[in-house]
DNA sequence: CATATGACGTCCT
DNA sequence: GAGGACGCCATAT
């Protein structure tokens, strides 16, 4: 039950489903919230096995540093930005967010 | 079964 | 703050 691969997809889906419009959040505490410990690495993993039409934010999720894991340079990552910045999300030069004012962590219910 | 790769994280310099 | 080294988890070959 627990051990199905697609149900850890799902599971991961469902936490990044979770986080706020206009905030970000990071692979690692994903992860560990969907109790996967220290897998952020399986978070992308599920990320990237969005299909094209999915309703899942994944746009919303970055790497602990604070930047956008994806490439400026690809389709994906231009995508990831211009979301981000239609919901009020400020990403600077180098893809770079603050953390500190945009983070969430899941499971927190002040915004 | 061993190696390499990836939408990562933490520690150290 | 930036960059490199190593560790963690799952998949591909």
């Amino acid at each position: 039950m627990e051990t199905d691969p697609q149900g850890t997809n799902q599971r991961i889906w469902h936490v990044v489903a979770s986080i706020p419009q206009g905030r970000v959040s990071t692979y690692g505490d994903i992860a560990r919230f969907a109790g996967l410990g220290r897998a952020a690495r399986r978070v992308g993993w599920a990320l990237r096995q969005l299909p094209s039409d999915t309703r899942v934010p994944w746009h919303r999720v970055i790497n602990s540093a604070g930047k956008l894991s994806l490439p400026s340079t690809s389709d994906a990552g231009r995508l990831q930005r211009k979301r981000l910045e239609k919901e009020g999300v400020t990403v600077r030069s180098g893809d770079r967010i603050a953390l500190a004012t945009y983070r969430w962590i899941p499971g927190d219910t002040c915004r």
